[in-house]
DNA sequence: TACATTTATTATGTAGTACATAACTACTAA
DNA sequence: TTAGTAGTTATGTACTACATAATAAATGTA
């Protein structure tokens, strides 16, 4: 293999457009609501065809970056950063390396936003998060995964961090996956959801880590076996 | 404000088509590799002129998740989550709540690493952080924030997650950005990065957890005033 | 003058045609 | 058998045409 040569840039012309588009919207500092040349004007600016630019301007239409009115012109707009996310997370196409990766990212998390937990949660919460734990006991079977996601999901709800609950709801099928291609049977941890309410409850935020951490043990060790 | 209404369907062509594509990837299970229809069959199965199917597979092509080729046609690829991430993470057309999240979301993330990092770390990398964490004593103030980046890149690199190093390495320009707009001026924590080197030698993860904690004390302390 | 209605005007959205280009296939000739 | 050539095909780019919606201008009416 040559080393240290790269392909003649192949890159088709709406790629390069997009690229020229981003300089320019950083160059100039848009800002949401600011308009945009239109699209002849750019197409004019780049030497391209309208086909081209539009290829371009879709992308950015896409993410949310940009947004288009007829008459009125298109303006740049803020994007949806979790719901970008979502359109390239589909794990049956991800590799495996990449699933690998967010199925432990999930577990950072986990871990991670104690603190947090512990700046914003409320008795309200805790009081519905109780209910929650309390509902899966008596539940049968088929309900327990429904009411695994719904109590972690309560958790990032109570971060008070709207990002990273729906982001970390978008790495429930992931997680969900990854646990599926091993076909292993999921072992629950010593520490059940409901320790984990009377711990944030009535414990200290160490307490709630080594619980949380106790309580992901499983897929921990599951991790700690896995040889990149 | 009427509730529970929605505009008629005013998205264009180009949107509904890549939902359509979206669907028929799914329902096909189509993996990495798998030849796609032409432009034009696709075209004639949608109803629609070419045009709009190039608009819709272009965002495809952005992500990633289809690659062309002249003459052979077109296949499903994995897409690049973390390239996909940085397209959208732009401060400058950010709103303020979802900058004040990513923050959160970076300080959730260093703390979370702690596990992850007991179970990967080498003594190699121990060595080089250490490298690292002495570097910045000596030099002078000009480049204390690239030995900051330098010295929490490279605890992300000893998880031996890729994604979320790069996931990261995304998340501090939005650090600094936040920081910026609050023009404080920034305090460091009382445990400083040779304290947390010395704690990963021999310290257990329970304190190298609290002295994380106490490194970024002031940025917590930041979120405990931040009034949601 | 003030207001309502109609009429351009304009930029995006969609359709269709034409042709360049690269890559693959099959055929041909040495 | 192999090298070379011609043909085929799907993507890439360009251009034209027109529909559509939103705005602004112009007009008419009270």
């Amino acid at each position: 293999m040559v080393n240290g040569i790269k392909p003649i840039s192949s890159r088709s012309m709406a790629e390069q457009v997009e690229v020229s588009l981003r300089e320019y919207f950083a160059q100039k500092a848009f800002k949401p609501g600011d308009p945009l040349p239109t699209e002849l004007e750019l197409a004019a600016a780049l030497g391209v065809s309208r086909n081209v630019v539009r290829e371009a301007l879709s992308r950015f239409k896409m993410l949310g970056i940009i947004e288009a009115k007829k008459k009125a012109g298109m303006v740049i707009s803020n994007p949806d950063i979790v719901g970008t996310f979502e359109k390239v997370l589909t794990p049956e196409i991800m590799d495996e390396a990449t699933l690998q990766d967010m199925f432990e990212l999930r577990l950072v998390l986990e871990t991670g936003i104690a603190d947090l937990l512990y700046i914003r949660k409320t008795e309200k919460d805790l009081d519905e998060l109780e209910e929650i734990a309390a509902r899966e006991v008596k539940d049968n079977n088929n309900f327990r995964i429904n009411n695994e996601i719904a109590f972690h999901s309560k958790l990032y709800e109570m971060t008070g961090n709207n990002t990273l609950k729906r982001f970390q709801n978008l790495l429930l099928p992931i997680f969900g996956f990854v646990i599926k291609l091993e076909k292993k049977k999921v072992i629950s941890g010593k520490v059940t959801h409901q320790d984990l309410v009377k711990i944030l409850r009535k414990g200290t935020v160490k307490e709630f880590k080594e619980g949380m951490l106790s309580h992901l043990q499983p897929h921990f060790d599951r991790v700690k076996n896995f040889k990149k």
